[in-house]
DNA sequence: CGTATCCTGACC
DNA sequence: GGTCAGGATACG
């Protein structure tokens, strides 16, 4: 479920429940948590004040009373849920905190991926996360910089949280597909007009999925959510020019595209890069 | 760089 | 039974 849309929206309904209250206790319910968050962690979470939760690309940082954080990642499945004190737990609850209200909110993750990370006071953990996605600090310069090291393809490239932050697959494609940009064109080849069009078109797409809660994929986005345009419309035609949309395999990601408006760019941007040839 | 891996469920 | 999945990381 989760890119950067889904978990701002996971985060609102956190942020209502767990600003300014004390965790009565977090019961972890799957062993796989465990790898990141020992049991003395866990048990060591009661007691202490949630001050805020504040979200950094698709991470959420809970700043504790303690001057500790509590990372929470989503992953691939993880989603909140919350309950009163009588509700009965989703089928997938993977750890529960129990707050000083009497609600409990529920870490809901059918695939087991998520992690919760305690990170002591005065670290630093996101300090390799890129510009937030939605942030003004995101700009094609910016994305250029980061860009100038890698000689692979821009879409695994857009996923790398160190380039810029909250862009998962899904977006990633559609922010290609706006911005007319192949896939798989190597990142030496985009001149400043394309990196203009990629930072606008993750913008679009991100907004767009920002505009309203609720999946924009999978059983629970309802047909009439036609927010993608391309992820998983493989066959279907392109809403611009109505050729097929193509699924291809790329850093081992479903990759998909419109073969006709989002070509490679055909040559080198700048003399420089063409310099060594006679 | 691509690939395997964590984990579970949905779908063919 | 196999494949695929919205993420990230360890590894060759």
């Amino acid at each position: 479920m989760p890119e950067l849309p889904e978990v701002e929206f996971a985060a609102r309904t956190a942020r209502e429940l767990l600003e300014g209250r004390t965790i009565v206790a977090l019961h972890v319910l799957h062993p796989a948590l465990r790898r990141a968050l020992d049991d003395g962690e866990a048990a060591s979470l009661a007691g202490d004040v949630v001050i805020a939760l504040a979200r950094r690309g698709k991470h959420q940082m809970l700043q504790l009373a303690s001057g500790r954080t509590l990372e929470v990642h989503f992953r691939m499945s993880g989603d909140w849920r919350a309950i009163g004190g009588e509700g009965e737990l989703p089928p997938h609850a993977r750890a529960v905190f129990a707050l000083d209200d009497g609600r409990r909110l529920v870490l809901d993750d059918p695939r087991a991926l998520a992690t919760l990370t305690l990170h002591a006071a005065g670290s630093d953990p996101l300090s390799s996360l890129g510009p937030d996605a939605t942030d003004a600090a995101f700009t094609p310069a910016g994305l250029a910089v980061q860009l100038a090291k890698r000689r692979g393809a821009i879409k695994p490239a857009l996923l790398d949280q160190r380039v810029v932050a909250g862009v998962g697959n899904i977006y990633a494609c559609e922010a290609l597909w706006y911005a007319r940009v192949h896939p798989a064109t190597p990142c030496p080849r985009l001149d400043a007009r394309a990196l203009r069009a990629i930072v606008a078109g993750i913008r679009r797409a991100l907004r767009r999925a920002l505009a309203r809660p609720g999946r924009v994929y999978g059983a629970e986005a309802t047909p009439a959510d036609r927010r993608l345009n391309v992820y998983g419309r493989e066959g279907r035609p392109c809403r611009r020019c109505g050729t097929a949309i193509t699924r291809e395999v790329l850093a081992g990601r479903g990759t998909y595209f419109c073969p006709a408006c989002q070509r490679r760019a055909r040559r080198a941007p700048t003399p420089a890069r063409r310099a060594r040839h006679p």
